[in-house]
DNA sequence: ACAATATCCGTAAGCACTTACATTTCTGGA
DNA sequence: TCCAGAAATGTAAGTGCTTACGGATATTGT
Protein backbone atom coordinates (compact mmCIF):
# COMPACT_ATOMS: atom_id res chain seq x y z
CA UNK A 1 0.00 0.00 0.00
CA UNK A 2 1.07 3.49 -0.74
CA UNK A 3 2.55 5.81 1.98
CA UNK A 4 0.31 8.91 2.92
CA UNK A 5 1.83 10.12 -0.09
CA UNK A 6 5.07 12.37 1.19
CA UNK A 7 5.64 15.46 -0.29
CA UNK A 8 7.62 16.26 -3.40
CA UNK A 9 11.14 16.80 -1.96
CA UNK A 10 12.34 15.67 -4.91
CA UNK A 11 13.52 18.71 -6.33
CA UNK A 12 14.44 20.43 -3.23
CA UNK A 13 17.98 19.98 -3.30
CA UNK A 14 17.60 21.96 -6.88
CA UNK A 15 15.42 24.56 -5.59
CA UNK A 16 16.84 25.49 -2.05
CA UNK A 17 20.14 25.20 -4.93
CA UNK A 18 21.85 28.36 -3.94
CA UNK A 19 22.23 28.06 -0.02
CA UNK A 20 22.88 24.16 -0.37
CA UNK A 21 25.70 24.40 -2.37
CA UNK A 22 28.06 23.64 0.37
CA UNK A 23 26.57 20.42 0.56
CA UNK A 24 26.67 19.49 -3.16
CA UNK A 25 30.11 20.44 -3.25
CA UNK A 26 31.16 18.43 -0.59
CA UNK A 27 28.93 15.20 -1.80
CA UNK A 28 30.85 15.21 -5.40
CA UNK A 29 34.05 15.91 -4.06
CA UNK A 30 33.63 12.73 -1.78
CA UNK A 31 32.37 10.88 -4.70
CA UNK A 32 34.79 11.05 -6.63
CA UNK A 33 37.82 10.68 -3.81
CA UNK A 34 36.35 7.56 -3.39
CA UNK A 35 36.24 6.07 -7.05
CA UNK A 36 39.86 6.62 -6.89
CA UNK A 37 40.26 4.91 -3.86
CA UNK A 38 38.08 1.86 -5.59
CA UNK A 39 40.29 2.09 -8.55
CA UNK A 40 43.59 1.70 -6.36
CA UNK A 41 41.94 -1.28 -4.79
CA UNK A 42 41.11 -3.41 -7.78
CA UNK A 43 44.52 -3.31 -9.24
CA UNK A 44 45.70 -3.97 -5.66
CA UNK A 45 47.84 -1.19 -4.88
CA UNK A 46 47.43 0.10 -1.37
CA UNK A 47 47.07 3.93 -1.86
CA UNK A 48 45.18 6.70 -0.72
CA UNK A 49 43.60 9.55 -2.81
CA UNK A 50 44.55 12.03 -0.63
CA UNK A 51 48.25 10.82 -0.88
CA UNK A 52 47.91 11.87 -4.58
CA UNK A 53 48.66 15.60 -4.47
CA UNK A 54 52.35 15.42 -2.03
CA UNK A 55 53.48 12.63 -4.23
CA UNK A 56 52.46 13.77 -7.40
CA UNK A 57 54.58 17.07 -6.15
CA UNK A 58 57.45 15.66 -4.66
CA UNK A 59 57.72 13.49 -8.29
CA UNK A 60 57.38 16.24 -10.51
CA UNK A 61 59.50 18.70 -8.33
CA UNK A 62 61.82 16.96 -6.45
CA UNK A 63 62.51 17.67 -2.74
CA UNK A 64 59.73 19.75 -0.93
CA UNK A 65 59.23 21.32 2.18
CA UNK A 66 56.11 20.62 4.40
CA UNK A 67 55.36 24.82 3.73
CA UNK A 68 55.94 24.43 0.03
CA UNK A 69 53.40 21.68 -0.22
CA UNK A 70 50.75 22.93 1.57
CA UNK A 71 51.28 25.95 -0.32
CA UNK A 72 50.77 24.24 -3.80
CA UNK A 73 48.16 22.39 -2.80
CA UNK A 74 46.17 25.41 -0.79
CA UNK A 75 45.50 23.03 2.02
CA UNK A 76 46.81 23.79 5.74
CA UNK A 77 50.22 22.46 6.69
CA UNK A 78 48.76 20.47 8.89
CA UNK A 79 46.76 18.50 6.39
CA UNK A 80 50.26 18.03 4.57
CA UNK A 81 52.07 16.85 7.79
CA UNK A 82 49.75 14.42 8.23
CA UNK A 83 50.20 13.14 4.72
CA UNK A 84 53.91 13.05 5.81
CA UNK A 85 53.33 10.77 8.57
CA UNK A 86 51.19 8.33 6.47
CA UNK A 87 53.68 8.42 3.59
CA UNK A 88 56.59 8.00 5.88
CA UNK A 89 55.06 5.25 7.45
CA UNK A 90 54.11 3.64 4.42
CA UNK A 91 57.88 3.67 3.78
CA UNK A 92 57.38 5.88 0.40
CA UNK A 93 59.49 8.84 1.68
CA UNK A 94 62.10 9.79 3.67
CA UNK A 95 61.82 13.94 5.59
CA UNK A 96 65.02 14.90 6.67
CA UNK A 97 65.80 18.50 7.95
CA UNK A 98 66.95 21.29 5.56
CA UNK A 99 70.90 21.81 6.38
CA UNK A 100 70.42 25.63 5.91
CA UNK A 101 66.98 26.49 8.04
CA UNK A 102 66.47 23.63 10.86
CA UNK A 103 63.20 24.54 10.83
CA UNK A 104 62.37 23.07 7.38
CA UNK A 105 62.14 19.37 6.84
CA UNK A 106 62.79 18.46 3.23
CA UNK A 107 60.13 15.83 1.67
CA UNK A 108 61.82 13.43 -0.95
CA UNK A 109 60.72 10.17 -2.67
CA UNK A 110 62.15 7.35 -1.23
CA UNK A 111 62.99 4.57 -4.12
CA UNK A 112 59.76 2.58 -2.81
CA UNK A 113 57.83 5.74 -3.51
CA UNK A 114 59.76 6.35 -7.28
CA UNK A 115 58.58 3.05 -8.29
CA UNK A 116 54.72 3.56 -6.74
CA UNK A 117 54.79 6.74 -8.48
CA UNK A 118 55.64 4.81 -11.93
CA UNK A 119 53.44 2.46 -10.87
CA UNK A 120 50.61 4.45 -10.71
CA UNK A 121 51.56 7.17 -13.41
CA UNK A 122 49.01 5.14 -16.20
CA UNK A 123 46.36 5.16 -13.18
CA UNK A 124 46.56 8.88 -12.95
CA UNK A 125 46.61 9.14 -16.33
CA UNK A 126 43.31 7.31 -16.80
CA UNK A 127 41.93 9.07 -14.06
CA UNK A 128 42.78 12.80 -15.70
CA UNK A 129 41.81 11.45 -18.88
CA UNK A 130 38.27 10.61 -17.69
CA UNK A 131 38.12 13.44 -16.43
CA UNK A 132 38.44 15.70 -19.32
CA UNK A 133 36.01 13.58 -20.88
CA UNK A 134 33.54 14.10 -17.83
CA UNK A 135 34.50 17.28 -18.62
CA UNK A 136 33.55 17.66 -21.55
CA UNK A 137 30.41 15.89 -21.31
CA UNK A 138 29.47 18.87 -18.61
CA UNK A 139 30.46 21.29 -20.75
CA UNK A 140 33.27 23.09 -19.53
CA UNK A 141 32.34 22.31 -15.69
CA UNK A 142 35.93 23.13 -14.22
CA UNK A 143 36.28 26.28 -16.14
CA UNK A 144 33.09 27.74 -14.43
CA UNK A 145 34.57 26.00 -11.20
CA UNK A 146 37.61 28.45 -11.85
CA UNK A 147 35.41 31.17 -12.70
CA UNK A 148 33.44 30.64 -9.27
CA UNK A 149 36.89 30.40 -7.44
CA UNK A 150 37.71 33.86 -8.79
CA UNK A 151 34.42 35.33 -8.20
CA UNK A 152 34.74 34.42 -4.85
CA UNK A 153 38.21 35.93 -4.44
CA UNK A 154 36.64 39.26 -5.60
CA UNK A 155 34.42 39.18 -2.48
CA UNK A 156 33.18 36.62 -0.42
CA UNK A 157 30.07 34.86 -0.07
CA UNK A 158 29.95 36.25 3.22
CA UNK A 159 30.55 39.81 2.08
CA UNK A 160 27.94 39.56 -0.35
CA UNK A 161 25.50 38.18 2.13
CA UNK A 162 26.18 41.12 4.42
CA UNK A 163 25.81 43.60 1.95
CA UNK A 164 22.02 42.54 1.28
CA UNK A 165 21.41 42.51 4.98
CA UNK A 166 22.67 46.25 5.90
CA UNK A 167 22.98 48.43 2.38
CA UNK A 168 26.50 49.76 2.12
CA UNK A 169 25.73 53.74 2.89
CA UNK B 1 67.26 37.74 0.80
CA UNK B 2 65.75 35.49 -2.08
CA UNK B 3 65.03 31.97 -1.11
CA UNK B 4 66.70 29.37 -3.66
CA UNK B 5 64.15 29.60 -6.28
CA UNK B 6 61.46 27.59 -5.19
CA UNK B 7 59.89 25.56 -8.61
CA UNK B 8 57.12 27.32 -10.60
CA UNK B 9 54.26 25.67 -7.66
CA UNK B 10 51.35 28.53 -8.57
CA UNK B 11 49.98 27.13 -11.27
CA UNK B 12 49.99 23.29 -10.26
CA UNK B 13 46.42 22.85 -9.02
CA UNK B 14 45.03 24.45 -12.00
CA UNK B 15 47.30 21.83 -14.15
CA UNK B 16 46.73 18.41 -12.19
CA UNK B 17 43.33 20.07 -12.44
CA UNK B 18 41.45 16.98 -13.75
CA UNK B 19 43.23 14.51 -10.59
CA UNK B 20 42.92 17.37 -7.70
CA UNK B 21 39.08 18.64 -8.57
CA UNK B 22 38.08 16.75 -6.07
CA UNK B 23 40.30 18.38 -3.33
CA UNK B 24 38.94 21.92 -5.22
CA UNK B 25 35.53 20.95 -5.07
CA UNK B 26 35.85 20.38 -0.94
CA UNK B 27 38.08 23.88 -0.12
CA UNK B 28 34.96 25.85 -2.19
CA UNK B 29 32.51 24.08 -0.11
CA UNK B 30 34.53 24.43 3.09
CA UNK B 31 34.60 28.29 1.83
CA UNK B 32 31.33 28.65 1.76
CA UNK B 33 30.06 26.76 4.69
CA UNK B 34 32.12 28.76 6.63
CA UNK B 35 30.96 32.13 5.56
CA UNK B 36 27.29 31.50 6.17
CA UNK B 37 28.94 30.29 9.56
CA UNK B 38 30.23 33.71 9.92
CA UNK B 39 26.86 35.45 9.42
CA UNK B 40 25.17 33.90 11.80
CA UNK B 41 27.99 34.41 14.47
CA UNK B 42 27.55 37.67 13.47
CA UNK B 43 24.15 38.50 14.09
CA UNK B 44 24.60 36.71 17.28
CA UNK B 45 22.24 34.02 16.54
CA UNK B 46 23.58 30.39 17.24
CA UNK B 47 23.02 28.12 14.58
CA UNK B 48 25.30 25.82 12.51
CA UNK B 49 25.07 25.73 8.40
CA UNK B 50 24.70 22.32 8.24
CA UNK B 51 21.29 22.79 10.21
CA UNK B 52 20.55 24.20 7.42
CA UNK B 53 18.74 21.52 5.92
CA UNK B 54 16.78 19.69 8.08
CA UNK B 55 15.37 22.90 9.07
CA UNK B 56 14.57 24.25 6.29
CA UNK B 57 12.84 21.00 4.93
CA UNK B 58 10.72 20.75 8.19
CA UNK B 59 9.77 24.45 7.99
CA UNK B 60 8.48 23.69 3.92
CA UNK B 61 6.75 20.57 4.10
CA UNK B 62 6.56 19.83 7.94
CA UNK B 63 7.14 16.88 9.90
CA UNK B 64 9.17 13.98 8.48
CA UNK B 65 10.78 11.13 8.80
CA UNK B 66 14.57 10.52 9.18
CA UNK B 67 14.61 8.29 6.35
CA UNK B 68 12.77 11.25 3.90
CA UNK B 69 15.16 13.60 4.93
CA UNK B 70 18.28 12.19 3.94
CA UNK B 71 16.79 11.30 0.88
CA UNK B 72 15.76 15.01 -0.03
CA UNK B 73 19.30 15.96 1.08
CA UNK B 74 21.05 13.30 -0.74
CA UNK B 75 23.38 12.61 2.71
CA UNK B 76 23.07 9.23 4.82
CA UNK B 77 20.63 8.43 7.69
CA UNK B 78 23.41 8.78 9.33
CA UNK B 79 23.78 11.96 8.86
CA UNK B 80 20.65 13.16 9.48
CA UNK B 81 20.32 11.48 12.55
CA UNK B 82 23.29 13.53 14.42
CA UNK B 83 21.86 16.92 13.08
CA UNK B 84 18.62 15.60 14.62
CA UNK B 85 20.70 14.90 18.23
CA UNK B 86 22.09 18.40 17.62
CA UNK B 87 19.16 20.35 17.17
CA UNK B 88 17.09 18.00 19.80
CA UNK B 89 19.17 19.02 22.38
CA UNK B 90 19.15 22.99 20.79
CA UNK B 91 15.36 22.64 21.06
CA UNK B 92 15.00 23.35 18.13
CA UNK B 93 13.00 20.31 17.25
CA UNK B 94 10.93 17.83 18.64
CA UNK B 95 11.01 13.90 17.94
CA UNK B 96 7.98 11.24 18.76
CA UNK B 97 7.84 7.75 17.07
CA UNK B 98 5.24 7.87 14.21
CA UNK B 99 2.08 5.98 15.63
CA UNK B 100 1.48 4.03 12.43
CA UNK B 101 5.17 2.34 11.84
CA UNK B 102 7.31 1.89 15.26
CA UNK B 103 10.45 2.58 13.17
CA UNK B 104 9.76 5.49 12.07
CA UNK B 105 10.57 9.13 14.35
CA UNK B 106 8.49 12.12 13.14
CA UNK B 107 10.60 15.35 13.00
CA UNK B 108 8.85 18.57 13.94
CA UNK B 109 9.77 22.26 14.61
CA UNK B 110 9.21 23.37 17.58
CA UNK B 111 7.57 26.67 18.56
CA UNK B 112 11.37 27.69 19.10
CA UNK B 113 12.18 26.12 16.15
CA UNK B 114 9.39 27.95 14.06
CA UNK B 115 10.67 31.17 15.98
CA UNK B 116 13.99 30.52 14.87
CA UNK B 117 13.15 29.64 11.26
CA UNK B 118 11.55 33.14 11.19
CA UNK B 119 14.55 35.02 12.49
CA UNK B 120 16.71 33.45 9.73
CA UNK B 121 14.56 33.70 6.95
CA UNK B 122 16.09 37.17 5.60
CA UNK B 123 19.77 35.47 6.28
CA UNK B 124 19.04 32.79 4.26
CA UNK B 125 17.42 35.03 1.50
CA UNK B 126 20.22 36.89 1.48
CA UNK B 127 22.82 34.06 1.57
CA UNK B 128 20.55 32.88 -1.51
CA UNK B 129 20.15 36.26 -3.42
CA UNK B 130 24.41 36.34 -3.09
CA UNK B 131 24.91 32.63 -4.25
CA UNK B 132 22.97 33.96 -7.09
CA UNK B 133 24.77 37.02 -7.64
CA UNK B 134 28.15 34.87 -7.45
CA UNK B 135 26.65 32.36 -9.71
CA UNK B 136 26.09 35.02 -12.51
CA UNK B 137 29.25 36.89 -11.77
CA UNK B 138 30.64 33.14 -12.33
CA UNK B 139 28.27 32.88 -15.63
CA UNK B 140 26.22 29.96 -14.57
CA UNK B 141 28.70 28.07 -12.79
CA UNK B 142 26.05 25.96 -10.97
CA UNK B 143 24.08 24.99 -14.28
CA UNK B 144 28.11 23.39 -14.97
CA UNK B 145 27.50 21.48 -11.55
CA UNK B 146 24.38 19.56 -12.53
CA UNK B 147 25.70 18.88 -15.67
CA UNK B 148 28.68 17.49 -13.78
CA UNK B 149 26.68 15.65 -11.79
CA UNK B 150 24.64 13.95 -14.58
CA UNK B 151 27.51 13.03 -16.48
CA UNK B 152 28.69 11.15 -12.92
CA UNK B 153 25.28 9.93 -12.80
CA UNK B 154 25.27 8.28 -16.25
CA UNK B 155 28.91 7.00 -16.13
CA UNK B 156 30.68 7.26 -13.11
CA UNK B 157 34.17 8.25 -12.86
CA UNK B 158 35.45 4.81 -12.04
CA UNK B 159 34.04 3.28 -15.13
CA UNK B 160 35.34 5.80 -17.14
CA UNK B 161 39.16 5.57 -15.68
CA UNK B 162 38.68 2.08 -15.68
CA UNK B 163 37.73 1.88 -19.37
CA UNK B 164 40.81 3.93 -20.35
CA UNK B 165 42.85 1.44 -19.00
CA UNK B 166 41.58 -2.06 -19.88
CA UNK B 167 39.73 -1.01 -22.91
CA UNK B 168 36.16 -2.87 -23.83
CA UNK B 169 36.74 -5.73 -26.21
C1' DA C 1 0.58 -18.12 12.37
C1' DC C 2 5.19 -17.56 12.04
C1' DA C 3 9.81 -17.64 10.34
C1' DA C 4 12.71 -15.27 6.84
C1' DT C 5 13.62 -11.00 5.07
C1' DA C 6 13.44 -6.12 4.42
C1' DT C 7 13.21 -1.48 6.33
C1' DC C 8 14.12 2.29 9.60
C1' DC C 9 17.05 4.13 12.59
C1' DG C 10 20.74 4.23 16.07
C1' DT C 11 25.75 3.96 17.76
C1' DA C 12 30.64 3.38 16.90
C1' DA C 13 34.54 4.24 14.40
C1' DG C 14 37.00 6.27 10.52
C1' DC C 15 38.36 9.96 7.20
C1' DA C 16 40.22 14.23 5.44
C1' DC C 17 40.22 18.13 6.56
C1' DT C 18 40.18 22.25 9.90
C1' DT C 19 41.49 25.66 14.06
C1' DA C 20 44.07 26.36 18.29
C1' DC C 21 48.09 26.10 20.49
C1' DA C 22 53.13 24.61 21.51
C1' DT C 23 57.94 24.11 20.05
C1' DT C 24 61.92 25.01 17.61
C1' DT C 25 64.62 27.87 14.69
C1' DC C 26 65.72 32.03 12.26
C1' DT C 27 66.10 37.20 11.68
C1' DG C 28 66.48 42.12 12.46
C1' DG C 29 67.12 45.98 15.15
C1' DA C 30 68.52 48.24 20.02
C1' DT D 1 75.16 40.56 21.13
C1' DC D 2 70.97 39.31 22.34
C1' DC D 3 66.26 39.39 22.48
C1' DA D 4 61.48 40.28 20.49
C1' DG D 5 59.00 38.71 16.96
C1' DA D 6 58.30 36.01 12.73
C1' DA D 7 58.36 31.59 10.45
C1' DA D 8 58.19 26.43 9.93
C1' DT D 9 56.42 22.61 11.77
C1' DG D 10 54.37 19.64 15.15
C1' DT D 11 50.38 17.74 18.28
C1' DA D 12 45.66 17.80 20.02
C1' DA D 13 41.05 18.29 19.41
C1' DG D 14 37.00 19.39 16.60
C1' DT D 15 33.91 19.00 12.24
C1' DG D 16 30.76 16.96 9.10
C1' DC D 17 30.50 13.68 6.64
C1' DT D 18 31.07 8.45 5.61
C1' DT D 19 30.87 2.96 6.16
C1' DA D 20 30.01 -0.95 9.22
C1' DC D 21 27.16 -2.99 12.06
C1' DG D 22 23.20 -3.92 15.42
C1' DG D 23 18.44 -3.67 17.22
C1' DA D 24 13.62 -2.92 16.66
C1' DT D 25 9.65 -3.05 13.75
C1' DA D 26 7.12 -4.23 9.51
C1' DT D 27 6.14 -7.31 5.54
C1' DT D 28 5.91 -11.40 2.89
C1' DG D 29 5.66 -16.29 1.68
C1' DT D 30 4.21 -20.67 3.07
Amino acid sequence: MADADPPDLGAYTTRAGAAAIGARLRRLSERIDRDAGRLYAEIGVDFEQRWFGVLNLLSLFGPLSVGELAAALEVSHVAVSQVRQALTAAGLISWEADARDGRRRALRLTDQGQALVERLAPLWRALAEAAVELDQEAEAALAALERLERALARRSLLDRARDRLAPRP
